[in-house]
DNA sequence: CATGAATGAGTGTTCATTCAT
DNA sequence: GATGAATGAACACTCATTCAT
């Protein structure tokens, strides 16, 4: 019978997995070490190895997490009473993201885990469905709108979505490679072009 | 006389560069070994250190390269009869880009850069430069075409471009993760979206 | 074109397999350290690796010489001009092959190699067939000597053979852990019991 | 009154030694882990160290056991009414030993024990005494012999003992690596040859 | 200059041992 | 006593870099 609660093991797993989030994003997952990790987390050298097997199991659980919290973002949008006019303001204010403090870490590792993508084929594939995820909950919000009138049949739905995941990805990159970007001047030309396609 | 002449120090370093860019493009700087280099560039391991003081020397000069290379956009485009249109063009075609065989090795090295960027402060201030040149040279014609009065003077001509810029990026991102990607509807899309904008 | 001769690379192969060998026979293969067959080699710790792809590999090399070594036996003592009387004077003098300093790190050695093998089934069939082979030689010699009738017809001539190869590996082992093991005085009571059957 | 009895704890050492000879036997004393040993007898990795200081006092627990049995040997053979006569049974017969399935694991151990003993003076040095122990038993039972005029004077029995351990030793080892070996033909060859120093 | 074997600091991982519960 | 997570010193192996040829 154990004498350490589920409670602490999860403690333990969520303390080792801040601490490589913190460092894969601040070094890139390849050059962050096992040490730097260990260091971060406050734990000795070999205590990794009793949460995780492996390197590779830390970073593929990361990416697991993130996975995870994507699937909660359509959900979310689709709670609004007007979904289409709430992914509209997100659009805009979505870029409010790229500044929040909490998240800097989350975009980085985010960077660093699509440069690790287009090396190994299985991260590649899931990072695609994380894409993939993306794009149908915005086409899915874009669909109803379709089917209720408020858009044209002839609109390209599905390109849309992807248009406007492409959007974030690259405003993602951006802010962290200039800081000065003015998030705020962003969103608001983004809305503008929307506007151009859905109204409003 | 010197027993090596200029061009076959030239031809050496153009060997090493291109191996370079194809290994990192392949297995990203980091995993990249200088053997990796030599295997692909047909030379031995020390030979790299004739013409490159280290390894991250051979990663700063490709990266140099593509600066160079960015350097030149602004020219090819504001030599067109019509920048504006052209501009417009080239957002809707540009997307061919994505789809270029002879640049996919481009498109997956920057995305490795990328990630180093985030790590290595003067790499990324090198590569905020790079956004910014093209921010510039995009914000210029959009100026152009204000002070011509084809566009209106209140259009926030600096975040267009850098919208522009962000979406770039992005469709790169995602064309590397989800190869099925239709570039072509994708480009349609965005020159729809740029319409309602500039007009056209 | 290597500037590296291919005597000094054999030379190389050669003073690591010596050094390994040592400390093999000083401390076991699975506690001998690669840092220790360096340092007993006068290299450093990862120059092992120019010459074998892993401490496994160097394992197996010995191995394969002791086998090596082992298959030049038969011939020697079948170039005997009275291969019997030659067998019987081994069977005498053998045990001089226990005091000779040179061999005590392979005596020891080979101890090390028959514990690994009990683990490894690869190596136990390797070294099932190195004695097999020794078996094989001497029962060759006392078949020959039958048909020869000079033993008789009845003799079990397989077995006595197996005698003789566990005599000396058992002696081997108790030589090691009884230095003051008087070699003569058991060579000639070998001698003696075989006389019995042998003749002579 | 004790919470624990002696015969718990006795019980308890009992489950680690042969929980251990057994992961000894299969895996070799130095890749045996203290966790294979304790997921063989079912219990706890820091469970080991209330009653074993360390893993080498496992091991010279069991080579104390080992010892203790063989202590066992002279007094069985001595206590039967013709114990030359019994003695050349056994040399016929010990081969069965080599059978027993329940002395596979104590081959195998021995085996290890004495890889480790060559590693190892202190356990050479108890190894060496059981030989001479062995030894001693057997030449006792030869020197009464004899005495009793039933062997020639001139027999050197301290080197035809050492002999028959060495036979004993290295027979074991052969049948560990070559399992086909027909042990009953090699006990009969073995009492054939003793036969002629013997008689009988 | 080119070569590639040699170097040696550093990496992910293992495992005997400790100790709070 | 028993447990098993935590520790930390090794370990086998890698790789950027050097340098004799």
């Amino acid at each position: 019978m154990p004498r350490v609660t589920p409670e602490h093991t999860a403690a333990r797993r969520r303390l080792i997995l801040d601490a490589a989030r913190a460092v894969f994003a601040r070094k890139g997952t390849r050059a962050a070490t096992i040490e730097d990790i260990c260091a971060e987390a406050g734990i000795s050298a070999g205590g990794i190895y009793t949460h995780f097997p492996s390197k590779a199991a830390i970073r593929e659980a990361i990416h697991a997490e993130a996975r995870a919290a994507n699937r909660r973002f359509p959900a979310a949008i689709r709670a609004a009473p007007d979904p289409l006019a709430a992914l509209q303001d997100m659009a805009g204010d979505m870029f409010k993201l790229l500044d929040a403090p909490e998240l800097q870490a989350d975009h980085r590792m985010s960077l660093q885990m699509h440069a690790d993508a287009v090396t190994d084929p299985e991260l590649a594939a899931s990072y695609a469905e994380i894409h993939v995820d993306m794009m149908h909950a915005i086409r899915g919000i874009l669909d109803e709108a379709v089917a209720g009138g408020r858009l044209p049949e002839t609109l390209d739905t599905e390109y849309l979505a992807w248009t406007m995941v492409a959007l974030y990805q690259g405003a993602r990159v951006q802010k962290l490679l200039v800081p000065s970007l003015d998030t705020a001047r962003l969103g608001q030309m983004v809305r503008r072009l929307l506007a151009g396609v859905l109204g409003g």
